[in-house]
DNA sequence: CTCCTAGTTTATAATAATTCTAAAGTAAAA
DNA sequence: TTTTACTTTAGAATTATTATAAACTAGGAG
């Protein structure tokens, strides 16, 4: 992803295009893998990457906004830490409990044959398959 | 279950039957139905249902030596709070995010067809289910 | 191009959930 | 009953996150 179209994807989600999130946007958006990570690991990741520095309120600031503008997703994942991934359709995870590390899983490699009816009143807005792992 | 049961319970998985253990485990585990809580949760309702009362950082030690020996299981749901859960069979979820409340879904509910293959030397250890409800 | 304004960044303080600590208390073995 | 190891407790410490308020900046108005 070039820069012209990090700055339209901010600019389409109403967030204007400043330095920090620009760098930040790079960072995230222009792999070809997904890419799955918490503020503490982005944080370290940027600080190793980039000569630039970043307050902490920054980059939550910059990922929350990613997430509200539908750039980035939040993970279900036990534990104190929110994971964040650049993967926004529709999937699921494998967790690697060893190494606290998540891969994603294409909603085509899950089928569900069977699942139970919503409570009365209530209706199912997604369902999410969580694989854990151990070696 | 009676509080005979209860000190069996204690002591088969190494904790002393003292007197916040015994009751706390009454609280939680004398119930037809299963029970979802945070630790704020089983504070507050520890508070009003007993004239005991129990420093923070007990039910803390010892929601965790349940857990520890078996007789809770953690549930992953996004969001800075722990939920346990006195259901420690296999199942799954229903969440609703309008009321932070979690519902059993029995194993028998839910049917996979389709499941990838873990990745290359990890073994799949459990699916976890987690069904997202909306109004 | 320059000024203005609203949106942004930043360092730091505040909050929230949880864990740690060390002293006082208690269960149960000796 | 005495001893010892395990528990409880209040409060401090830690960790992740959010709030605050002052300094900064992008982008429009003139």
């Amino acid at each position: 992803m070039k820069k012209i179209d990090i700055f339209k994807k901010l600019r389409s989600s109403g967030l204007r295009p400043t330095k920090q999130r620009v760098e930040i946007a790079k960072f995230l958006f222009e792999r070809d893998k997904t890419f799955h990570f918490t503020i503490e690991s982005l944080d370290k990741l940027l600080a190793k990457k980039t000569t630039s520095r970043f307050a902490l309120a920054t980059i939550y600031n910059t990922v929350h906004a990613f997430k509200k503008a539908g750039h980035l997703s939040e993970v279900d994942v036990r534990g104190k830490k929110t994971y964040f991934d650049t993967n926004i359709s529709n999937h699921h995870h494998f967790y690697d409990n060893e190494t606290s590390e998540l891969i994603d899983i294409d909603a085509s490699e899950v089928v569900i044959q069977k699942i139970p009816k919503a409570p009365n009143g209530k209706k199912i807005k997604n369902v999410e398959v969580f694989i854990n792992l151990k070696n």
